[in-house]
DNA sequence: AACATATTTATCCAAGTGGATAAACGGGGA
DNA sequence: TCCCCGTTTATCCACTTGGATAAATATGTT
């Protein structure tokens, strides 16, 4: 039996998520994720990420997302959004039991933050597809943010600020953005190292690895 | 008059540059290193390399490199060379005269031998250029270096080694690999900047500020 | 069942892609 | 003068790109 056709619709924008019952975008996201941290959002088409996540055809990014540019306006902020989120509540926490008492701690959530706690099963993305997409699409990236979702960041460089009141500001802002560009390639280093399922990455894979990672950072700091 | 049309020769590769009179290649290779920094080789196409080099149309990019990937071959090697030329240069000389005494004086060199001394008008951008495409074309890479021109980098580390021999040797190679890390991160950040022309960048303008990154390096790696 | 809506699928499109080919141009040497 | 050959220019090609549109199918709810 055929059914009666459906008079069509036209939808200027993507659907809105909040009537969504499919776990569809979501599965789409992730695997866009993936491609785009490997091959760079320039080397991946809608077509593969649709046939990576399984569906039949593109037209689900159209549907759910819009365009290509709006989910990976997406992801920017999805990523931002959860680590910032994982930064306040850390900091919050950390006041509440006394404050931080070292640049080391400081460095330590800063790092551990930046950790997806709950990755897929394919390993983490976000941070080498940030540190990419910052330097092929930094306007995307800038409007995509508009400094929001950066709060918790912030924050840690204030309690560093507060932690060395002896230093001279610009000696510590500069020290501050030498941090800032080693913590995104070391990271962003690590999640390409562990990509590679070809071979064991015992550094990477022992817990101890990201609390050196902090004091890494907290020497460039103290010196 | 017209001249008599004369016989096409299939032409299988790129020119014999050893033949070539022509400064187009140099400035076209100068002009898609920019390019290529700015967006990713991926987002970047032939035709505007060729328009951008003031070409009238993109065919020169066959005619000199036979292909958009051979010659981001040539870019990768070119640069890589380059940079490994002026490490064992500096390494060669540090012997000469002493040789090298501390973790800060290798990394100095590692530094100022990652800055080209002769850049273009519009900046540096190779350590932006490999930056990233070590995340979006990693096999590419690798492949095109196979190896090679990693020497003097490979002769730093080893001074630093020397220099260390009380570290245990885990302890200090996973150190090594934080101080790569960082040291790609920051490079590239500090290209990216200064590639910003709308401001003025007094940090990354001083000529002390490479010293300074030289010594977070140092201090990512005695702690 | 009948209906509305959410989702998936199948096509279509204009624009752009990297590359190939043919022809025209230009200077130097015989 | 004429030819050789390096270079530049003008097209052509098959293919991919992101996006749009139409239709078919699912999934409820009544």
């Amino acid at each position: 039996m055929t059914r009666q056709p459906v008079k069509w619709q036209k939808r200027q924008v993507a659907r809105d998520p909040s009537t969504t019952q499919s776990e569809a975008p979501a599965h789409i996201k992730a695997v866009a994720l993936k491609l785009f941290a490997e091959r760079g959002v320039d080397g991946v088409s809608v077509r593969q990420i649709a046939e990576a996540a399984g569906q039949k055809n593109h037209a689900a990014l159209t549907y759910y997302f819009g365009s290509k540019e709006a989910l990976i306006r997406e992801l920017i902020v999805d990523g931002a959004r959860r680590i910032d989120n994982r930064r306040n509540a850390a900091l919050d926490q950390a006041a509440e039991s006394g404050g931080l008492r070292s640049v080391t701690q400081v460095m330590e959530i800063l790092v551990e933050t930046s950790v997806d706690p709950d990755p897929p099963a394919w390993g983490e993305c976000y941070n080498r597809f940030v540190v990419a997409l910052q330097f092929s699409n930094r306007p995307l990236f800038m409007e995509a943010l508009a400094g929001r979702w950066n709060s918790g960041y912030q924050r840690c460089l204030d309690e560093v600020r507060r932690l060395k009141p002896e230093m001279p500001a610009d000696l510590l802002n500069q020290r501050l953005v030498f941090m800032g560009g080693a913590l995104g390639g070391i990271l962003a280093g690590r999640e390409t190292e562990l990509a590679d399922q070809t071979r064991d990455h015992p550094m990477w894979s022992d817990s101890q690895t990201l609390h050196r990672v902090a004091r890494a950072l907290a020497a460039i700091i103290e010196g």
